[in-house]
DNA sequence: GCATGTGATATACAATACCACATCAACTCC
DNA sequence: GGAGTTGATGTGGTATTGTATATCACATGC
């Protein structure tokens, strides 16, 4: 922490897995709650305040899907090339990612259909969900796919370890559900002006209207 | 440090950086010189005993042409396909970098012939490098070669920057000989044997017989 | 209005990295 | 044998992380 190098390697680390966490839909009590990493900690280490040890470094970069390399300096451009391919190979395969995870939510809201008979979320989610199947996706809605249908994902995961009581479920759907219906007028309306995402957490996406 | 993941996280790190230390035939004190970190620290870093922090690491990598980088798992198949990649082109091109290695070894020992008329040891070990110059290398060969020369670039870099006296410098000078001369041998004998390396020292290196 | 969730911030305290310094055994070279 | 190098280890002291906890301002939902 003494000199300047370090304060912008610390703050481009903690960018990163800020951007890391944001990109999952996680909050920073959620993902301290994932690593035992407190959160008032993670707040500081995404400043770079923290001269972070390994341990926690790899611990959180662990949770977000990241992993800590030390590579030869040579090889670094052909590195961020590879990164980059691996990446646009994804963006090539955005539309049968987005299909996935819509299909993916589909099913597990038929089960929770069944256990859950009066949650009238479902109901009102699962037409939304089958009606977004049928547009197309490119890198950028399927970005605001995931972050809208975060809620949702959260919902699907918390289920299959731990309970959820079926009015938090309620919720977390509804609130899925108003950010999807945003989506799909977007498509309707403008086929290809995808709303920009602009990385903000996920309870503040549901701020439209709904011409439903 | 808690866990024993992290531990043998840790244990690789200083492996790594182990590595790239005897590579570059620096000694942790030489190390310790350049990047400030006390040789002891260095020690228990490259044993894995301490949850070194993110500055220390990015010096110490820093140091030995190494980088810190923050990757998506997804793309590290094809990361550790780049680095391979980057490192088997060298390996392309081992014949030109030893011959480079060998030539800017060459240059500086004539110069520094004409500032110590009366070093033998350069006078011995010119002939040395010239005649190494005309064998065929690979990319062992040019690891080998690069190790047995070690002693000898120390002495071209610490000549460029801080003085040297002249004992110190004929000492470096005949164990590179010395480490040379058995290189020169293995050439001579088996075309397609290279002394296994062995991350060993420098000063491990010449333990042998010399058929002069 | 009130409860809740978000991230940023502050404080006290325990754990430990880090530093400076010294020492040590093993090894090489003279 | 003696000198020098290398890496490992120890001790004392300092600096900082990391933890626990609480609080703040803001936005949102009921």
């Amino acid at each position: 922490m003494q000199n300047i190098i370090n304060h912008v390697i610390l703050e481009e680390v903690g960018h990163k897995l800020l951007d890391a966490r944001t990109r999952k839909g996680l909050s920073q009590r959620a993902l301290a709650e994932r690593t035992g990493v407190p959160q008032a900690h993670i707040s500081k280490i995404e400043q770079g305040r923290v001269d972070i040890r390994l341990s926690s470094l790899v611990e959180l970069a662990r949770a977000l899907d990241l992993d800590v390399q030390l590579l030869p300096r040579q090889a670094l451009p052909a590195v961020e090339g590879a990164v980059r391919a691996v990446e646009s190979e994804t963006e090539d395969s955005a539309e049968s990612r987005a299909l996935a995870t819509l299909a993916r939510q589909e099913r597990a809201l038929e089960h929770i259909q069944t256990n859950y008979p009066d949650l009238t979320a479902v109901q009102k989610l699962l037409p939304t969900i089958r009606e977004l199947k049928l547009y197309p996706y490119d890198t950028e809605r399927l970005k605001a796919l995931e972050r809208a249908i975060a809620p949702a994902e959260q919902a699907r995961l918390k289920l299959a370890t731990a309970g959820l009581d079926s009015t938090k479920l309620g919720q977390l759907f509804e609130r899925a559900n108003r950010n999807l219906r945003i989506l799909r007028n977007a498509h309707a309306h403008g086929p290809s002006t995808a709303a920009p995402p602009s990385a903000v957490p996920a309870y503040r996406l549901d701020d439209g209207d709904d011409d439903d």
